[in-house]
DNA sequence: ATATTTGCAGACAAAATACTCTTAATTCTT
DNA sequence: AAGAATTAAGAGTATTTTGTCTGCAAATAT
């Protein structure tokens, strides 16, 4: 089950490490986390940069720069970001691919996969990156291979 | 949420349509299937393949041939398909695709992904073709754009 | 038998995704 | 003011996925 795409893991894999740091303000210098998370470089900061678009983080250039938290992450939700990350129907999507899919015209899967789809919409939803951070860090939690 | 791939959309309402038909002992020419569904021909003919090979189909050639359940719909889960169509690990993978990732040594995501996991597992584990099929058949619903 | 219809198999092409490289813009340091 | 460090932006490349084409193999019909 790919639920996300390759830019959305690296993607998450990088604010969950941000957000298992204890100082929530502190700015990130996406070199040593590409080096950290053995991510590429250049891919990561592609992929950053959106959410800095986004409105979801904050960059610095210039010595000592870097990308940070706009919002507290406690106020972002794993929903959010997953949908910065891949898309803003990521939650609606038909399971079948059929363009327009819902109640008026629904696809033989319809109403089964709108129940999980919501079901897990709710649990992200009420998930925030803190708490994902702060489990990370008190349980050691790995985020590389 | 992209759940599964483009050729697994295209197997799983392929499948969907033959088990929506009355008669579960038929069998249906690929080419018929492929206009009404509106998928590519070639396309379509490698992807029941796999499942021929996989034993959930079984095909013959020549006027009239086509592909038919192997076993009946009744038998067939929807897990069976989607792990045939999508590959044995679907249910079992990271949700930030790192390697390994399970009991021993998870990611942040583990414990919490891995309840969704097992919850879409359980779901479509107790959910036949049949079912979706005979459902499809007596809604009317559609399997097309 | 021969021709026709169908699925099988593999090569090829196009599109999407993933990744790399180069240059520009910004910030800091001295 | 000059230079170094760092992110932004965009072009370019590689890999994977998706889709097409051509010929072969099997079954049927005549």
């Amino acid at each position: 089950m790919r639920v996300i795409s390759k830019s959305g893991e690296y993607g998450l894999r990088a604010l969950l490490h941000m957000a298992s740091n204890q100082d929530n303000e502190r700015f990130f210098n996406i070199r040593e986390m590409s080096d950290e998370l053995d991510i590429s470089f250049h891919f990561l900061t592609k992929i950053l940069q959106v959410l800095t678009q986004k409105g979801i983080l904050q960059s610095y250039r210039g010595p000592n720069g870097g990308v940070g938290f706009l919002k507290s992450a406690e106020e972002i939700t794993l929903a959010e970001l997953v949908r910065a990350l891949e898309g803003d129907d990521f939650f609606d999507k038909c399971l079948l691919g059929l363009p327009g899919c819902g109640e008026r015209q629904p696809c033989p899967m319809h109403a089964y996969w709108m129940g999980i789809r919501n079901n897990l919409k709710d649990e992200f939803e009420t998930t925030s990156l803190a708490d994902l951070g702060k489990n990370t860090r008190l349980q050691h939690l790995r985020l590389i291979a």
